[in-house]
DNA sequence: GTCTATAGCAGGATAGAC
DNA sequence: GTCTATCCTGCTATAGAC
């Protein structure tokens, strides 16, 4: 019968952080939240599974009911991603190489980008680049986004043009990084990024 | 008197990775290469003091003789690039907020990345995001940088313009990890990087 | 599905001999 | 200036009760 024990000693069960908004949620999405958010602000390395527990409200050994090791955390959240990258891709692969079908990898990758999550993820692997090396699905990740670059330029063209168009991707994801420390609102960041890296495609 | 012991047994003092060229660093400067190089390639955390140790041929507890912790390390090297990138804020603070000013700190900011003990520091930084956090340097570091930005661009600039210029400054750091993958010989790499930048800078 | 308790290990740092 | 030996701490992960 287990029932609701006195509300002196009785475990108080995940109950921090729970605002009523969020309450249909399962477990595992929780922690895959707390968890980004912590390794973007703290790094993968020095965020333990306790902390994450504790801002769970919950104990280290119930994550691993839900996940085997703390690197799966990780991997249960870039496989989505992975996903809709490889969608771009794919479409980009079927289309003749010009720069309108540049210009739209762009558009449809900064469009990508508008996910909360995916940006997180992004977030994730630039804050955490020298841990993306031994997990797993940095390794996949590192590979996907080098398929990307491969497609919006080749090794016969100048290496200005090269660079240009690598740093059109990165202004997509630097955007945040250089608009918050000025204060400028999420919408203009975002149209700006996309401005200006629709520009660094043009080889002028 | 302490006479050099037979081959047998006797302590082998740092002989590991002694080059006959470096022969005449001190133990100090051989510890810091040595440790950034696994610092960049492995990340500050997981590289371990026992590592470093390994590496020269020596025991941790001698690290701790030339540094006082892990930290430190990274203290010694960061003061030297902070007074450099001082000169060159100080000299642009006194011109006059010009496109041409802006050029010239870009092309010396570029001319101070060339040694290679400053661009292996910036690449520590960019690769070791989240823990620069937690490390006084890298708050000293992150603070110089924005006096850099600041001058670059201010807040009434379009957006689009503030993203540029501060994406020229990245381009100059990207442009190795660029170039690395496509095997672009350096001369190159940093001849297009500068171009790039310098092309960042202008309104359009 | 969550808990307590603990194994097992590796890290940074220190003490003191040489 | 370098060594051996050790302390202390914190981590991932597991075992087994409830």
């Amino acid at each position: 019968m287990t029932q609701e024990p006195g509300p002196t000693r009785g475990p108080r069960r995940h109950r921090i952080g729970d605002d009523p908004g969020a309450e249909g949620q399962n477990a595992r999405a929780r922690i895959q939240d707390v968890a980004l958010d912590l390794f973007i602000e703290e790094g993968y390395d020095k965020t333990s599974l306790r902390e994450i527990a504790e801002r769970l409200g919950v104990t280290k050994a119930a994550l691993y009911y839900h996940f085997p090791t703390k690197e799966d955390i990780v991997a249960s959240m870039v496989d989505d991603r992975m996903a809709q990258l490889k969608e771009v891709i794919d479409w980009a692969r079927e289309q003749p190489r010009t720069e309108e079908t540049r210009r739209e990898v762009i558009r449809r990758y900064a469009g990508m980008l508008q996910g909360p999550r995916h940006f997180k993820i992004m977030r994730f692997f630039e804050r955490n680049q020298t841990v993306a090396k031994t997990l797993q699905s940095g390794d996949a990740m590192r590979n996907q986004m080098m398929e990307l670059m491969d497609l919006l330029s080749d090794k016969s063209d100048p290496a200005t043009v090269q660079l240009r168009r690598s740093m059109a991707v990165f202004a997509l994801h630097a955007s945040w990084f250089v608009f918050s420390l000025r204060e400028v609102p999420e919408e203009s960041a975002r149209g700006a990024a996309l401005e200006v890296a629709l520009d660094l495609m043009s080889d002028r």
